[in-house]
DNA sequence: GGCCGGTTCAAACGATCGTTTGAGCATACG
DNA sequence: CGTATGCTCAAACGATCGTTTGAACCGGCC
């Protein structure tokens, strides 16, 4: 007993780690746990062990990514949120550097194509939980960018946050999947995507 | 023998119809031929006896919406391509009008969530199905842009085109869920959709 | 040593998957 | 009439699914 606040150590992190490609490549449903165990080299029984069921450890493979991600943005938007001379870039840099620099990771890049997956799936679970968990990370960034585009009405802000949002998630999911020249480096070539998105999301939402 | 050209009539649409609904719903993988021919009415083997296999299904799915759907946007695309007062607006009309006005028939808006998925799918097969038979498409639309945008490098414009493609597949698949407001017609619900999607297309393609 | 909680393992569980089979039915044609 | 053809149907095929089981192994602690 007394199990440490982190019990587990290897066989946790090789299931996710594992999960998150198989899901990336599959699916949900097309990635079976007899794939996934194998290509962790654990049990089978090992997912329904540490995680209770399939749909626990499609939970956690969220989890992993998106607290430290979300985390990352809010601490982002907080330095910009509510300041005087702050722009649409500034905010927008806040929310898509993170996810860029999540390729710095293993297969952190892969981790937006599940993102991405779960974005088209109009399950209710699953949208559900990433509501309840994330949904007031939008919810900050909706109220500053209602601050910065005063002028648009309530309804055309959600029409162009909903655009916008379906244009990076697209995007990001392909991210780190397009081969990069080898003479640019990872980091200019992930600064020459964030300015293409933050530009584009700019022109987005702040056309007249 | 001598089978009239469509010796189906009932069956095979029975089937398509509700291939469409659960594909939608649950996903190529998640929604089974059991449940899929319980809906549709029709015998478990009717599915392999009309159209093969479920995967040939899947693809016949997309054809009977997509054959129609980018015949007219090829159309309304020849009406404006290569004249000279043409603008990005009347491009993006060309393709976005034809998808919204599929929510006439039955279940069409449906199959815009069946799309969406295809796209967040990066599985192979379907992938290279859909890029033989209608990248060509895609590839009539890029050099009207190219013709109307021809300050941006081929680099940016394949970008661009990237980014609004992906809000543009996302809002349409929401586009039939959101509740309309019973004092809005329909066709004053998707104009004011198209005009949404239209301009903030041409913001994001043409921003300097 | 002996026990114990945490973990791994092979094996099996029942359920469900896509597909195939072969008989039965209907309609059309000689 | 008899035969052939297109289609439907219940039933079964083997495979694979997520999950459960119970024994085996492991470290640390009395």
């Amino acid at each position: 007993m007394i199990p440490l606040v982190n019990s587990s150590g290897s066989t946790k992190e090789r299931i996710l780690g594992a999960a998150e490609v198989l899901f990336a490549q599959r699916g949900f449903d097309g990635a079976s746990l007899r794939q996934l165990t194998a290509a962790a080299g654990v049990n089978l029984a090992a997912v329904n062990y540490h995680f209770g069921s399939k749909e626990k450890l499609v939970e956690q493979v969220f989890r992993r990514r998106l607290d430290a991600l979300n985390e990352r943005r809010l601490t982002a938007l907080a330095k910009v949120a509510g300041a005087d001379g702050t722009t649409l870039e500034d905010v927008l840099a806040a929310y898509i550097r993170p996810a860029l620099e999540l390729s710095h990771d293993d297969n952190g890049s892969l981790f937006m194509r599940v993102l991405a997956r779960a974005f088209a799936e109009h399950d209710d679970s699953l949208r559900q939980f990433l509501s309840e968990n994330y949904g007031h990370v939008m919810r900050q960034f909706t109220a500053e960018f209602a601050r910065l585009l005063p002028q648009l009405s309530k309804q055309e802000l959600y029409w162009r946050i909903d655009l916008v949002t379906g244009a990076l998630t697209h995007a990001m999911s392909g991210f780190g999947m397009i081969q990069r020249k080898s003479d640019v480096s990872e980091h200019a070539h992930r600064e020459q995507t964030a300015q293409h998105l933050i530009r584009f999301a700019v022109a987005g939402l702040s056309h007249p």
